[in-house]
DNA sequence: ACACAAATGAGAGCACTGCTCTTGCCATGG
DNA sequence: CCATGGCAAGAGCAGTGCTCTCATTTGTGT
């Protein structure tokens, strides 16, 4: 690992660095659509080429960036996770969703990178999925957990969906039982409805006081799973 | 109403029309990022400049495009709900649902351009919002005509949220129960996450069939607002 | 019927973008 | 000590949104 890098490939990682940085910046301040190469190489005083040594093409930057944002989140979410773990689920999934709200309205721009709509043409690279998964992994645990404590009561599960259930907990979520797995991945996409739609302003003159109605939303989804309060 | 226009002001909405059509085309081939004024010009064998006299600015020509797109899936969801006004409600709501999933798998750019990440720096106008409303009012429909029948059984109302609720049913759905608005609003957040979702590549690997998936998703958010079947 | 004004289209041009290619420098590893 | 390879710089290409000017067409009031 820590190899005494020569001054030469020490720069190199440096300049990466600060190249992420700048574009971290302007991301978070005009969006990703405004996000120009020449830009940043201009903020760094280098020239629009130089930064092509770095970054083959624009969505590799973004590829970073993504990346950077969806493991920024995971860490956050983690965290806060840390910080309950002694409590039961239901005040654990909770504040997991928590802690997804508050990071996203911390960084809208970033936010919108990984769950907005996708750049046109942009397809993820699977060098993105173990960052992402993060937020998911940290859900499904918790909602194993309550399983082993005992305290999941998930619904019944349609036949028409056990062979799917089954092959979801069977991949990602073993020991977690079959019924759990529809609700929760539907449990996961609702928050990032939540959140968005609060986010990207759909809820402008509909919701105003959002923390407690987010929490709310948060706590029926934890119920649906099975979660007991 | 009919006047029977001139000559210019209807070469004008022909025009304007075709200006519009030719952005759809493009918009659905290639995402909002990649519509560009000049091509749009190009291929309608004018000058990118001529334009102009008909969308004072590329946001405009976008904005007209959101409402059409808002007004499109409004339709569909309409037009799904009419076809089973005589069931029960718990089957109007997912016959509603379901469309809206269906609408946004034929247009997957026209739901990116109006739910996905706003365009940076696009403040959406005032224009569109009865455009935006109409599922949601749809939504609201079938719950209050739920109520009306007696099939509706709302969760119990936290104290927090009594004020807010209570603005809510009086702003947008007279006549529903307050305890129904904000599980109400939840679920038509939750659905955009259920499909934005699947929309945007996030179910890749998780979920597999996903049709069955999104129902018993859907009626489980029909539930959690106090629908019964 | 005619003149004036408004609407429209064409073209050039500005400032910007992502990206490529060539040129020359200079630190590093053999 | 020298050759190589990483690097920055600059010019340039094709494209973008948008503005401005100029000529032409069209509609309307006298």
């Amino acid at each position: 690992m820590n190899t005494p890098q020569g001054a030469r490939a020490r720069a190199r990682t440096e300049i990466t660095a600060a190249i992420k940085d700048e574009a971290r910046r302007q991301l978070a301040a005009e969006g990703a659509a405004k996000l120009s190469l020449r830009a940043v190489a201009r903020a760094l005083g280098m020239v629009s080429s130089a930064l092509y040594r770095y970054f083959p093409s624009r969505d590799d930057l973004l590829t970073a960036l993504i990346i950077d944002a969806y493991d920024s989140l995971g860490a956050a979410a983690e965290e806060a996770h840390e910080a309950v773990a002694d409590e039961i689920p239901a005040v654990r999934w909770t504040a997991v969703c928590v802690a997804v709200r508050g990071w996203a309205l911390a960084h809208p721009h970033e936010y919108a990178l990984i769950y907005g709509s996708p750049v046109p043409g942009y397809v993820a690279p699977q060098t993105t999925v173990p960052a992402a998964a993060r937020v998911g992994l940290l859900l499904i645990g918790v909602v194993r957990d309550a399983h082993e404590r005992g305290a999941l009561t998930p619904p019944p599960l349609p036949g028409e969906l056990r062979a799917e259930a089954e092959r979801m907990t069977a991949d990602f979520a073993p020991g977690m039982p079959p019924e759990a797995a529809a609700p929760l991945v539907a449990a996961w996409a609702q928050l990032y409805g939540l959140v968005g739609f609060e986010l990207f302003g759909q809820f402008h003159r509909v919701v105003e006081d959002r923390e407690p109605f987010f929490r709310d939303a948060v706590a029926r989804l934890g119920r649906s799973i099975g979660l007991r309060d």
